[in-house]
Order: structure tokens, then sequence, then C-alpha cells
DNA sequence: CAGTGATATATCGAATGTCTATATAAAAGG
DNA sequence: CCTTTTATATAGACATTCGATATATCACTG
């Protein structure tokens, strides 16, 4: 289970995945969503944002492709493809099983420690 | 709110905290109970446990003192400071309030997202 | 008594993920 | 004209964790 790494530090990488579940997005309005839908807990920087969604493009996770904007500079869209709608799920899964055994950690103290 | 990352890729000073707060440990006991508690999750390895202890006892969090054992190499106990029972609550409001961003990212699509 | 594995602590280099700073570009507002 | 907001992008720095390695003692095996 060596995905543990990568779940806990890599969480953005899932959050990303979560949000192009529900269609496709580009970068910049990715961080909006995440720090709304997340009550402004995450401040997900450009700097992090984009060389991620490189990497899951490269991984085959999310396909791009570019679309112009009514104003702006065009806007490149991420799609999630079959692959990334799989790993999504498995890194849903990873996430769970983590935060759950957090939450046992923290919350089975001594008082309550049969064994 | 800069403590997300030393949450995040950082919950294992917050976990052995919270071991810590049952009571005075070693390291080695540490690695077994925290891989007992979190039910087989958590590994952690000497590697990451002894460099993290030397950096909280720096901190003041925890402090340390050499006891022989029946048999076998003195150990090294670690003993959590009022300082660091501090930091271990604002860790764990830190992992909650991480923990419940996930959540509503993960939870709450598309399907239910009024605004 | 020599070898192996478990106990126990410790350090170093490598890999990974995230951030800060910086760069480019176009539209809106003062 | 200049600053802010929108929008994408890269490079360098930093923190955390792991794998490999080293030391030392005890128990068990041959």
């Amino acid at each position: 289970m060596e995905a543990d790494r990568n779940l806990v530090s890599g969480s953005m990488a899932l959050l990303i995945l979560k949000l192009l579940e529900d269609g496709d997005k580009y970068g910049y309005q990715m961080t909006s969503e995440l720090r709304a839908r997340s009550e402004d807990v995450f401040h997900l920087k450009a700097g992090t944002l984009y060389p991620l969604l490189h990497g899951l493009e490269e991984k085959g996770l999310v396909t791009a492709y570019e679309r112009e904007a009514a104003a702006g500079k065009p806007r490149r869209y991420y799609h999630l493809t079959r692959e990334g709608q799989a790993a999504l799920r498995e890194k849903e899964a990873a996430w769970h099983t983590y935060a759950a055994a957090v939450g046992r950690v923290l919350e089975g103290g001594a008082c309550c420690a049969g064994t």
C-alpha cells in the first residue's frame, strides 16, 4: 500500500479529479471552486495546479482542449477520462482508509483501549 | 492557515504526539503501537521516526530521558510537555478542519450543489 | 561459539509534493 | 497609463517521508 504517501501529500490530485467529475473545467476555475467547496480551507496555487494538471494529462487521467472565452485569454479545459474515473475511485477509497486510521489513533486513546 | 502543509504531509507528528498523550513511550514502541492502533495502515519507519522525534524535542514539545531495559539496549523515553499538549490540540483541530474540507469536496458533488 | 533475527536507536541520500516568485497576455477600472 | 483581475505557465526552494545503512545487545539455533 504505497499509495499512502501519494494520498496524504498528494490529496490535491484527488480533489482535482473529483472536481472534474462534475464536468470539464479550466484551471483558474478549479482554484475558485475548490476554495468555495472546501469553505476556504484549500487555497490551491497556480504553481501547484498547472504542473499537477500536466502530470495528470501525461498519465492519461485527463485530456485537455482549448476554447476561446468571450473575453481574455483562451481557456484550457480539462476532461476526466475513463482511466481518470478509475483513479479517482481508487484515491477516494485510499482517502477513506487513511482518514479512518487517523480517526482510530485520535479517538482510540488509552481510555478505551481494551487490548 | 499555513498549517495545512504541515498537517497533511506532517500528520505523523500529530500521531506521535497523540500516542505520547497516553504516557511516556520509547521510539520502537511507538512504531508498533501506531501500527496496531491504525490497524496496519501506518507503517512508521525508523528513518522517519527518529529525526521527527529529535525535531519535536528541539521545539520543546517533548522531553527525552534514558532508562535501562531489563535486557538489550537502554531505551530512550519521550514525554509530552505542556507545550506539546497545546501543539497536539492545535494539530488535532487542524486535522478535523482538513478532513471535513476534503469530505465536503468529496461528498458535495454537482448533485446537491445549490450554489 | 558463530550466525541469524528481533529489539532499539541513529543518520544520510533520494523521491515526492507544495509553495513562492516570476513571466506572459488580455480586458476592466481609475 | 497603470494597476488589478482573469488565465496559463515554469523554475527554484523547502518540507516530509522512505530506503539503505550502521551500531549494539539479547535469544535462539546449529
